[in-house]
RNA sequence: GCCCCCAUCGUCUAGUGGCCUAGGACGCCGCCCUUUCAAGGCGGUAACGGGGAUUCGAACUCCCCUGGGGGCACCA
């Protein structure tokens, strides 16, 4: 029996760390479909002052979008509250659990005052042996009451980790935590503990931030279950951060895109972005093969071959891989793509043909859909908008006898009969005793706006001759 | 401060005592192809953090150091 959870936290949209810990868990459940291998979407949206609807939606919509399917849910914590407020009641009742009536800034100002005493910080125990008569009085002093968990004094408390082995540390460090927040609302450990147990979770892979918090969840759900009846404790696969491979530190908008949602904008494949995050922490086999498809990656998934080592984003595979995508699926499916992004950009009448013309040139060279885009933009440019690219022009500028190569390049157009033999401009340059190869760059530029895009043969072809030599000779009248 | 985890080319990694003069991929460099740039083909550069120990033999086992990361909330 294989069951397992992606649980965020509804506090933002869904990020590439986020999204890694849902592929393997859904890499996971797929690759033991024969185990039942049931993947389950709850949304932990306990902290409902930093929950937000719209983040619920955009989480899911990601997934899908990343073709990462969920088989229950989403559940929603936000609903399930008196589950966990029973359970809550039970630990209260079983002495698992006290209330505590101290505030938020008692507990910070004794935190502070170990620290500076050289203490360890974390909650002191003070309200642990409050007589009822004594958190009368405080109830009606009218003193917030938050409900903490009773962790052991002393002993060990460990666990084993599928990827990690045996994980161990000191009850003495672990301090009596909050389970229900003055409001009355629950908080994570609790929740995750409940709910793990109520749907039966057999593993629980997520990220290694959280692997500290597992004694705590663990202890909680011992408590439950009356007894530790750790035989049916979920597994526990803590996998590996991903980090900044420039400056090894965790991942940040500061490092350029984190959000999914920002790789969408920017034309990566989902393909290529589940590959990609397959491979950050995990290898097949036989790592010779990276290019792999959903489906190779669930046949050759395993949590065994997970690393264990933070493992370093780095954009430029991304970009091949992305690259090694768009050449492998068909050219109606890029084009399908492409076409959405396209019409965005210059407009829902644009037409389709020549936006699939241009895409089948650009799929053998380009490394994502924006690119795509960009490249064929000069398409769709209105000839009097159209302008090369500053980049492009100080190049222009910058060539050699730049006036007579456009100028013969003119000539050559208007006199031509506008078939494909015709295009050829190597000879016209070299006419002139100019290598082609020189003169490139500006010929490109007057014409596709740009000294880099699709071959001058097909741009040609595409923009037609009337507006190929308007933009000729637009270029020539901008030298002056 | 305390606790935990981690450590092979710049990056992702293969490697579980001899097959390693350490393999692959991205990047980078060079060459080829080429109507610029790309894409593609071929080749090259580049790593076991340091010190002990075990062993006939250590990238692989153990210890210490160093370095990096995570955690210690009425966030998850």
């Amino acid at each position: 029996m294989v069951k397992v959870r992606f649980s965020p936290a509804p506090t933002g949209s869904l990020h590439i760390g986020g999204a890694r810990t849902a592929l393997f868990n859904w890499l996971y459940a797929r690759h033991h479909a024969a185990d039942g291998g049931v993947f389950v979407l709850r949304i932990e949206d306990t902290d409902v002052a930093r929950s937000r609807e719209e983040w619920v939606v955009g989480i899911q919509d990601t997934l899908r979008w990343l073709g990462l399917d969920w088989d229950e849910g989403p559940y929603l914590q936000s609903e399930r509250f008196d589950l966990y407020l029973d359970a809550a009641a039970r630990l209260l009742a079983q002495g698992d659990a006290y209330e505590c009536y101290c505030t938020e800034d008692e507990v910070k100002e004794r935190n502070d005052a170990a620290v500076a005493a050289g203490r360890p910080p974390g909650y002191d125990g003070k309200c642990r042996g409050l007589t009822a008569d004594e958190r009368d009085a405080l109830a009606a002093e009218g003193r917030p009451r938050t409900i903490r968990f009773r962790t052991p004094d002393e002993g060990l408390s460990s666990f084993t980790d599928l990827i990690r082995g045996e994980v161990r540390v000191e009850w003495s460090l672990i301090h009596d935590f909050v389970i229900v927040r003055s409001t009355g609302q629950p908080i994570f450990f609790l929740a995750n503990a409940v709910d793990d147990l109520d749907m039966g979770i057999t593993h629980v892979i997520r990220g290694e931030d959280l692997i500290d918090s597992t004694h705590r969840v663990l202890a909680l759900r011992h408590a439950l279950v009356g007894g530790s009846e750790v035989a049916d404790d979920p597994k526990f696969a803590h996998l590996p951060l991903i980090v900044d491979a420039e400056s090894r530190a965790k991942l940040s908008k500061r490092h350029g895109a984190v959000a999914l949602e920002d790789f969408v904008t920017a034309g990566y494949l989902p393909e290529a972005l589940t590959n990609y995050l397959a491979l950050l922490g995990w290898a097949p086999a036989d790592d010779g093969h990276e290019v792999m498809s959903a489906s190779e990656l669930v046949a050759e998934f395993d949590l065994d071959r997970v690393t264990h080592a933070a493992a370093g984003f780095d954009r430029d595979k991304l970009d091949w891989l992305n690259g090694e995508w768009i050449r492998r699926i068909s050219l109606d499916d890029l084009v399908a793509r492409v076409l959405l992004m396209a019409q965005t950009r210059f407009g829902a009448d644009i037409d389709v043909e020549v936006v699939a013309q241009a895409v089948a040139i650009a799929q053998e060279r380009a490394a994502t859909l924006v690119q795509i885009v960009d490249q064929m933009a000069f398409l769709f440019v209105d000839d009097d908008e159209f302008a090369i690219a500053d980049e492009s022009w100080e190049k222009v500028v910058g060539t050699d006898r730049i006036a007579e190569i456009l100028t013969a390049v003119i000539e050559h157009v208007e006199s031509c009969d506008w078939t494909v033999d015709a295009l050829a401009l190597q000879p016209v340059t070299e006419a002139l005793g100019i290598k082609f190869r020189k003169a490139a760059p500006a010929v490109y530029a007057a014409i596709e706006g740009f000294h880099r895009g699709l071959p001058l043969f097909d741009s040609m072809e595409l923009l037609g001759r009337d507006r190929t030599l308007a933009r000729l000779r637009a270029a020539k009248q901008r030298l002056g």
